[in-house]
DNA sequence: TCTACGTATCGAGCATTGCTCAATAGAGAG
DNA sequence: CTCTCTATTGAGCAATGCTCGATACGTAGA
């Protein structure tokens, strides 16, 4: 009790860094709305209002706990975007791995506007790791469109192959590299 | 003021079905958690308690809502499916024209298990339906997962073309009746 | 080593919101 | 006309997002 009383002054980057971590831990286990500052704060042995002095609102920091969230996805599937084929080997293995914060992220999708911003900011990225792979420069709105919404088929396949283990993973593979082919072929 | 604070005592029934109306209303034009019992309490003219005479807690009443909204879909797209064909563009109908009570639908998806639940209860229903109108009687797993994502793509796919016009509504119907072709004919 | 300053940190307190419970009043049965 | 049943309410509690003034920790300069 009194040494948790203590107060153990922190630099702002990492007080920040540690807040942001515990977001994302916490996110793992329940849907955003339901984390309340007090969980948080209590987590991070400080008090409500630090928080506050950190981030102006509760929003403020669920938005960049979830960029954060989103930052992590997008440096796990690139660079290996050479072919669709790596593309959807990333992804599938990013997936194998780290199902549960992703879930976490597609949960939290709907719960605002500003989450559901960054989520279609992230859709929009890693659209455009497809679409590059894919070799099209150029693409129209309809193209970009079926996609985009490849990957909200792409999203359920995998989730439900990782947790359920549907299928061989070659199976899965095909399916969505299948899919796409098929999708891209149809929409131009 | 006299007025409403006039008690007008109603049926358990009406009040039910007026709560639930209003739950569904609002539900469009903001995410689920965002409405608040005291939202729905001075929308119906009524006291907060009388809300939680009707439904025990607050999760109840979101449930009800929610499940009223998949009804709502259900009966839209059920009847007209004999062919794949005829559930495509019936699908397409609904979404062009109550997309707003449906994207409520899915942005609410997220936001807690319970909801999560009825969602994926939905999707399962028009998995059910698409299966019969592909004659599929005892599909694997792994079919029924792909069809399952399929709706993913569909909903994702319907919604942008509804709300931005991406294509012609013949161009969305080849899009989604030619993947779904491929995805089952891939994934068995 | 001492002092003074900047700021990381806290505690008290306010408004909103989900929820409880005892009290009240409207409507139909007898 | 009265009596009973229950739809309805208001007051109040606990949790939670958020504000603000006070405090103490760490360091730069003497």
């Amino acid at each position: 009790m009194a040494a948790s009383k203590r107060r153990a002054r922190q630099s702002p980057d990492e007080r920040r860094k540690q807040l942001i971590g515990i977001g994302l831990e916490m996110l793992t286990t329940r849907p955003l709305h339901q984390i309340t500052i007090d969980d948080v704060a209590e987590r991070a042995n400080i008090s409500r209002s630090l928080l506050f002095h950190y981030f102006p609102t509760k929003r403020d920091y669920y938005a960049e706990v979830v960029r954060a969230a989103s930052r992590r996805l997008l440096r796990a599937t690139r660079g290996e975007g050479e072919t669709i084929d790596d593309l959807v080997a990333g992804f599938l293995s990013f997936i194998e791995r780290r199902h549960e914060p992703y879930i976490a992220l597609f949960r939290s999708a709907g719960t605002d506007d500003w989450v559901h911003e960054i989520f279609r900011d992230t859709r929009a990225a890693l659209t455009d790791q497809a679409l590059t792979a894919l070799d099209i420069d150029e693409p129209s709105e309809l193209v970009r469109a079926a996609v985009g919404a490849w990957l909200a088929y792409a999203e359920e396949l995998a989730l439900e192959w990782a947790q359920h283990h549907t299928g061989s993973r070659e199976q899965i593979h095909a399916l969505l590299t299948g899919a796409l082919d098929h999708i891209v072929r149809t929409a131009r």
